[in-house]
RNA sequence: GGCCCUGUCGUUUAACGGUUAGGACACGGCCCUUUCAAGGCCGCGAUACGGGUUCGAUUCCCGUCAGGGUCACCA
């Protein structure tokens, strides 16, 4: 018989989705597809104080867009569900009765006070603490009396004082625990409600879990969970125990809550300035607790692409070879095994992963580059959406990460311009960009084609030092401006504007600096920019003329 | 503090007893160039320390040190 590869990943609905989760579910995902096997999406809800629907939705959205996507789970169902463990009581009751019946847990009555003055006396008498069971209840009578005596209940497991365990773990052999080491943990509180490690044990086996993929902080706890599985008589999974993902240039966990503290990174703080100003100008919230690089919204904010993230992600714990770095989804999973994994904590590194963002970006056929950057420019009000599904939507959530091909678009500042003529330009422009736009919403920074060609912003420093300052630029500028009125429409592209201003400085006998930087600043408000040709193409010749025109008049005035 | 894990350039990793210890990102320089990118070339840069085992240790063993995790009626 074969049994079948089945991993899961099991968040608590906490209302983000962490990047040092996602890096383990998709380990769990890489194992499971690689083996033919399902990944299975569970929800650690045990903590019912949260509200689950409005807290789990990120963490679901997160995946999706990433494309881990789940066989059974939230939304899909499965043959062993509920997939969440607030509906699972039930069976987490039956295990307990088991326990208790079998002794291997017990009911105790301890004061939380009465525990810390015996964990005190064992830190004084330099000992390791062990719980005397003063209070344990194992009859009906027992528990009456200690009831009595105004005690509420729990329900503790009875660990073993004696012997050893080994765990064979995947990634980290064996590794060796002292019985005597481990506590008598709590798996049923007072009120009833059932701790993690009893719900884990029990869910795991009931949804066939072959193989447990985790971080490498639940190794400690790995012993009593073994030993729940063991009393209960359930056959044991295979453990994987992952390096966790660390702080930029540390070895500690990364958390959400300490970006004060990233953000003297660099390469963090550059990371978060480049996505804020983004968010900013589409308008989206960037408080720290929902907008940072450390929560998977981010990244899908500021327009990184899903496949960038999980190549990054898959090399932080693991590597195929000396050499191979860059790989698509689909590669991962053919190439993906716990050989690779490596034992270490690593430490999540912002400018690599934007390196990697780069790559993937520079790969993308132009077509989709356009339907990811449409929503950035409705949002930041340089397009309108004419018709289709998200016609006359603004707001950046309402708005799909890739648009539909064909959705017509109107201009803002030229409402006169056709929508095919609206996309011809779009889509120039990101030919144009060529690879300068690293994230979707870089696109926002080359919106000078949209502008207005009598109002567009003129970049100060650019505009004194090119014109301002540079009288025999703008004298240059006016006589080649003649040089561009005189060619045709159908002539007026970048090949043969760029052959026109190649004989016309020779013919000045002039450098192309002495000229190029002062018709950038004309014909676009800004020092930098896309190639001058391309960029006079884009415009058209009407919209050049009148853009130098109108900087001529406001230097003559 | 007990227990557990980990320790190769700044970061991420390769080398599974024999290599001038390799790559990538970052950094520095040069080239290209109309700006900004990109690209090309070059450079900087590591086996935590101490003992063993071995003809030979990054690699195996022991110790030290360092970092981290875990010890909740959180997950």
């Amino acid at each position: 018989m074969t049994t079948e590869i089945r991993t899961r990943f099991a968040p608590s609905p906490t209302g983000y989705l962490h990047i040092g989760g996602v890096r383990t579910a998709l380990f769990c995902y890489l194992f499971a597809k690689k083996n033919g096997g399902k990944f299975i999406l569970r929800i650690d809800d045990t903590d019912q104080t949260r509200n689950v629907e409005e807290a789990l939705q990120p963490i679901l959205d997160g995946l999706k867009w990433l494309g881990i996507d789940w066989d059974e789970g939230p939304g899909v169902g499965g043959p062993y569900g509920p997939y969440y463990q607030s509906q699972r009581n039930d069976k987490y009751q039956a295990a307990v009765d088991k326990l208790l019946e079998g002794g291997f847990a017990y009911r105790d009555y301890a004061r939380p006070e009465e525990l810390q003055q015996e964990r005190e006396a064992a830190v004084a008498a330099k000992r390791t603490f062990v719980y005397s069971r003063r209070w344990a209840a194992y009859t009906e009578e027992e528990c009456r009396k200690f009831e009595a005596e105004g005690r509420s209940g729990v329900v503790r497991l009875k660990m073993p004082r004696e012997g050893k365990l080994v765990i064979h773990d995947l990634i980290r052999g064996d590794v060796e625990f002292d019985w005597a080491t481990e506590q008598d943990h709590v798996i049923q509180r007072a009120d009833g409600s059932f701790i993690y490690h009893l719900a884990n044990v029990v869910d795991d086996h009931d949804i066939r879990i072959s193989h447990v993929i985790r971080a490498e902080e639940h190794l400690s706890n790995t012993p009593r969970q073994i030993f729940i599985a063991q009393s209960l008589g359930l056959p044991l999974p295979q453990y994987a125990h992952l390096p966790f993902v660390a702080e930029p240039g540390s070895k500690t966990k990364l958390s959400k809550r300490k970006l004060d503290k990233y953000l003297k990174n660099s390469d963090f703080a550059k990371l978060v300035r480049q996505g804020t100003g983004i968010a900013d100008r589409v308008g989206l919230e960037t408080t720290a607790d929902g907008f940072n690089p450390v929560i998977v919204d981010f990244y899908r904010q500021t327009g990184y692409l899903p496949e960038a993230i999980l190549n990054y992600l898959a090399l932080l714990g693991w590597a195929l070879d000396d050499k191979s770095e860059y790989f698509m989804p689909n590669e991962l999973i053919s190439l993906f095994s716990f050989d690779g994994v490596t034992k270490s904590a690593a430490s999540f590194d912002p400018a690599k992963l934007f390196a990697f963002q780069e790559k993937h970006m520079n790969n993308l056929p132009s077509d989709e580059k356009y339907a990811r950057t449409v929503r950035y420019l409705v949002a930041a009000g340089w397009l309108k959406v004419l018709d289709g599904p998200y016609a006359g939507k603004t707001a950046f959530n309402e708005l799909p990460d890739l648009f539909p091909a064909g959705t017509p678009l109107a201009l803002t500042r030229h409402p006169e311009m056709a929508p095919e003529s609206v996309a011809a330009l779009l889509k120039g422009v990101i030919a144009g960009t060529g690879d300068r736009i690293k994230v979707s919403g870089d696109i926002l920074d080359f919106v000078e084609f949209f502008e207005g060609d009598g109002d567009f912003p003129l970049d100060e420093k650019a505009w004194n030092k090119r014109l301002v300052s540079d009288p025999a630029a703008v004298g240059l500028l006016k006589e080649f401006r003649e040089r561009l009125a005189a060619v045709s429409a159908a002539e007026y592209t970048h090949e043969s504007l760029e052959a026109l201003f190649m004989g016309f400085i020779e013919e000045k006998q002039i450098k192309p600096a002495q000229l190029i930087h002062a018709l950038r600043v004309a014909a676009t408000g800004k020092g930098v920019g896309i190639g001058m040709f391309e960029a006079l193409e884009l415009l058209g010749r009407e919209r050049t003329l009148k853009r130098i025109d109108r900087v001529l008049a406001l230097l003559n005035g």
